[in-house]
DNA sequence: AAAGTCGGCAACCGCTCGCGG
DNA sequence: ACCGCGAGCGGTTGCCGACTT
């Protein structure tokens, strides 16, 4: 005997609602709010729809300024660093970007983020690229050049067909510059710097170590401007030895590097894993990462996962004692 | 032109959490 | 301390339009 169920399913509508149901749920909540009740809320106003249906579409489609896609770059490195630190706690992602659901954001990372993360790209710019190809080597008129540009890019990486990496072709190993140690460069300025704070602050509100629970990989300087598509993706070569008298820096990081640059920050990392060496992690909750994300702190637990803070070593630097 | 495939998004499902009795 | 209920969350599914062959 299982759990009772949350509405009669037989008497429910499902699947996508009209514009009426839209607009008697809108005129309804705002003039009344939801009294705090969304199981009642559909008969009191003669739907018929299940509750928890209402309310996911009052919170992602009715409710007002509400974003509907043209991420920005910002919002990317945002839900990208978030994702990294406390992986796919969608909610409190979409906390941090007015105006965006949780809904909207997993989405963005399920279809296209992810994709952009790791390199795959989609059929159109795979096209526009393969044009470019052709053209390149129409021009060149060279038999060898034609023969590599009719295939995909990743084919001379060894890559399977479809899998175009776009972290920097030219090099031999690339990982993803590390969000909060690459600010983005803009024309004018860097524009990254305000979100880095608010995003250290919201780490730390939760328990994390702002400082710890995203660390550069060594030897990383941040990347110059982005010369084609912005992209997380820097080139390694980029990584030139950075003390003098010190620890010398290889071109190429070795995997091991940078296993130990994010083994202590090892959340849900889906995908992530294959480029920091993890193995397979299952879901881990918020009391499980914490010790993770500020290993070196000690930690006040309390019974429930977001109730716990973390002693950061600074906090003062950022206000929020 | 038609069939097949892919990608994006809205919505659903089932589980956990938190609160009140 | 325990139980039941509603809210909230994250994973998954299914639909539909765009694109490819």
């Amino acid at each position: 005997m299982g759990r009772a169920p949350c509405c009669d399913k037989a008497s429910v509508k499902k699947g996508p609602w009209s514009p009426e149901e839209d607009a008697t749920l809108k005129s309804y909540i705002e003039q009344n709010g939801t009294g705090g009740n969304w199981i009642a809320l559909p008969q009191k106003i003669g739907l018929k729809r299940c509750g928890k249906s209402c309310r996911l579409r009052w919170l992602n489609y009715l409710r007002p300024n509400i974003k509907h896609g043209g991420f920005s770059e910002e919002e990317d490195r945002i839900i990208l660093s978030l994702y990294i630190s406390i992986g796919s706690r969608w909610s409190i992602i979409a906390a941090q970007l007015p105006g965006r659901t949780d809904n909207d954001i997993k989405n963005y990372w399920n279809t296209r983020l992810k994709k952009k993360l790791f390199g795959k790209q989609s059929r159109k710019d795979q096209r526009q690229q393969q044009h470019l190809a052709r053209q390149a080597a129409a021009a060149a008129g060279d038999g060898q050049i034609k023969q590599e540009a009719s295939g995909s890019a990743n084919e001379s990486d060894g890559l399977a067909p479809g899998a175009n990496y776009s972290w920097h072709h030219h090099h031999s190993m690339a990982v993803p510059v590390h969000p909060m140690s690459a600010p983005m460069v803009v024309e004018g300025g860097r524009v990254g710097d305000d979100v880095d704070e608010s995003i250290r602050k919201l780490l730390f509100k939760l328990g994390g170590n702002p400082f710890a629970a995203l660390p550069a990989p060594p030897c990383i300087p941040p990347p110059p401007m982005y010369e084609e598509e912005p992209s997380f993706a820097a080139p390694l070569a980029h990584a030139m030895p950075l003390n003098e008298g010190g620890m010398q820096c290889s071109s190429v990081l070795p995997a091991l590097e940078l296993d130990e640059s994010f083994h202590f920050n090892q959340v849900k990392l889906d995908g992530l894993e294959c480029l920091f060496g993890m193995g397979d992690h299952h879901n881990m909750r918020w009391n499980e990462v914490s010790p993770l994300v500020c290993p070196n702190n000690a930690v006040a637990s309390s019974s429930q996962g977001m109730q716990q803070y973390c002693i950061a070593e600074e906090p003062a630097d950022l206000g929020m004692q």
